[in-house]
DNA sequence: GCTTAATTGCAACAATGTTGCATTTATTGA
DNA sequence: TCAATAAATGCAACATTGTTGCAATTAAGC
């Protein structure tokens, strides 16, 4: 339901660019981890630890769940993955959002998500909060609305 | 922390507005609904059910768990109040935000919150939405920063 | 004060998240 | 290729958070 077209040459791609990162920084490529990978990565909707835990047991693949929270707070630190705040799950960030800036749009019908950026946006809100004297480092936000199938049906 | 200016006077006058709009909706004004109101109204924070049910025992009033659940999800229904994505605590609205649109900004050392509005954000955010067929009924957003106290001890 | 529908409390349970420590594994380089 | 070793995982035990059905209570209206 994440509306945004990956494929399966664009995660290889994305896997492996993720891979690389993990290396530079020291960290070991190990199974687990790139199970949680290719499973947030696979998936089209964001994914809790549990959601994780299920989807690579139905594989055959067994993951402890502390392991699974353990991951995921590294993909996190490592801008690798970021949550989706409404929902409390996880999703892969994609390449062009390394700047580490996700905007969301939820539709409150179906749960489609929608990711997008906005170099205006941002700098207009940065502004807006400037003015208060908050300095801004990332927005991580969500809109709530109706996506376009949806606003169809009705 | 929540850096919204909320004098008791205010907190009175916020309380007896959202009494009326339950009333007004056919909901009965029952101990437990006035005493989590009050909760939010009082604390800077924002606050989880469980919070709540904390502040309230300290000042000898116990409430079940599951009461609390319901009561603020009957208060979120109402836009009387609304989560904070990134804690999952939720904070009473203000008067002034009942357009349903809710933007914070959350710092990232002392935790501080400051809720703000701005109708120029709103409309460039909605526009950029609707240009991929989004329809925004109301913006639930947090940047990421640091507040000014913070920025200055640095 | 009654009546009654709405609300709350309770019990039992399910899901999610955390910590300390033993075991295993990926990496390095001999 | 194989040991050494630091890093990562698994496990157990526990803590916190959230849900459901049903009985008891309560606020609102007469
Ligand atoms: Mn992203
Ligand atoms: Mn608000
Ligand atoms: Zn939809
Ligand atoms: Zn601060």
């Amino acid at each position: 339901m994440l509306h945004l077209l990956i494929t399966p040459d664009i995660i290889l791609l994305v896997v492996r660019d993720s891979i690389q990162i993990l290396q530079a920084q020291g960290y070991k490529i190990t199974k687990p981890r790139k199970q949680v990978l290719k499973a947030l990565e696979e998936t089209q909707e964001p994914l809790s630890p549990y959601d994780i835990q299920r989807i690579l047991r139905q594989q055959g693949k067994y993951l402890n769940h502390v392991t699974i929270y353990r991951i995921l707070d590294l993909f996190r630190r490592l801008n690798l993955a970021h949550r989706v705040l409404s929902s409390g799950g996880f999703v892969k960030c994609a390449l062009r959002d390394k700047q580490g800036c996700h905007r969301l749009m939820v539709c409150r019908c179906c749960g489609a998500l929608q990711e997008f950026i906005d170099d205006k946006l941002c700098q207009h809100e940065s502004e807006l909060a400037q003015n208060s004297g908050f300095h801004t480092e990332y927005h991580l936000s969500e809109s709530s609305g109706i996506c376009s199938d949806c606003y169809k049906k009705q």
